[in-house]
DNA sequence: CAATCTTGTTTCGATTCGATACTATTATCC
DNA sequence: GGATAATAGTATCGAATCGAAACAAGATTG
């Protein structure tokens, strides 16, 4: 059964780059937790830089997302901006130190290890298979999707650039190439 | 970067089997490792079926896994057997309650759901795709590759059927599907 | 047969994670 | 406009993992 196949693979992918980023998080008292959550801070455009978001990236309780980002802002690598209309909530950016660990970090040194040992042609295809899987597990789960503005449905061209129909504001090219809570794709 | 976008693809896919594994298992009261360890137990040869066999398969220490192992035991979803010759080691089998779990578990529903919604080229692709990216991760950093007999280099065939070096031993054809704790690729 | 290595168990401490209760702010609805 | 509900985030508690280290017992090596 090729599914079963497919489960065991990603299984042990999924445990292999776990162990590494434990491994390797040790050398910075960082967990892996903690190194996911401070890299979608690091991807993630200014409508999805809270609590919350993280919360809902990483499937987890905002208890523990919390605790996570207090250790993370103990440790200088992300700071606090609390959001100017709504006083309740807080935008979360990964300071320089922060992007330093990252960099460090990701991609994690096993995949970089393996990815030139691969053909040309594997290396194309792997990307988008991933791509499709995740859209997929996502699409079919009804799980939020965390993509781009590229294809968004809410991304309108206009004569003067992108624009957000959720939060009607501009979207810059920066912008553009950051994963956001409010993604879908289009139709 | 297509090496970071692989990167966080794969983070991503691995959170969400990950929690998906939590929230299934939650059901049987058995947490990620333990469903990954029955998991294992299962798919693995009779060199492979011990405690330091999943320790290593799975990453941690033997002291982590004796006790997820003393919990599958103690929910009758495996049977612990003394091996014959070596008074130290125990064989591990999976009984006939652990099997319907993993039955159930396995492919988890998420991704069963997902396959389904992906093109025919992709189905056939990603699994390539993915067993040629473990190959040469595992490849590339020293690791065990707990792979099949078909491509071990302990693989010896015979007149009367397949023979491995290392122990000696015959190889059945139930035995060539299962994963080996000692699998090491041909030159 | 002594020293060393390996398998597996146990115990301890640090840490995570989920659940719950709580505060403060914003949104909704008669 | 005022009560009610919903949302962002914090704090606390308990259960349970995980790693480290110490230990027992059997195997291996010289």
């Amino acid at each position: 059964m090729p599914i079963n196949q497919i489960h065991e693979y990603l299984e042990r992918l999924s445990n292999l780059t776990r162990n590494e980023a434990r491994r390797a998080g040790a050398k910075y008292d960082l967990l892996p937790v903690q190194i996911d959550a401070l890299h979608y801070l690091a991807i993630c455009n200014r409508y999805s830089d809270t609590l919350m978001g993280v919360a809902e990236y990483l499937g987890q309780t905002k208890g523990t997302i919390s605790q996570s980002l207090k250790v993370l802002e103990n440790k200088g690598y992300l700071k606090k901006f609390p959001d100017k209309k709504d006083k309740r909530t807080v935008h979360l950016r990964v300071s320089k130190a922060g992007k330093k660990v990252l960099e460090e970090l990701i991609p994690s040194p096993i995949l970089h290890n393996a990815y030139g040992l691969l053909h040309a042609n594997i290396q194309n295809q792997l990307i988008d298979d991933l791509r499709e899987l995740l859209r997929a597990i996502q699409q079919s789960n009804g799980m939020k999707t965390f993509g781009v503005c590229h294809n968004c449905r809410h991304n309108q061209p206009t004569k003067f650039g992108a624009l957000c129909a959720l939060t009607q504001e501009p979207l810059s090219q920066d912008d553009i190439q950051l994963i956001c809570r409010e993604h879908d794709f289009a139709a």
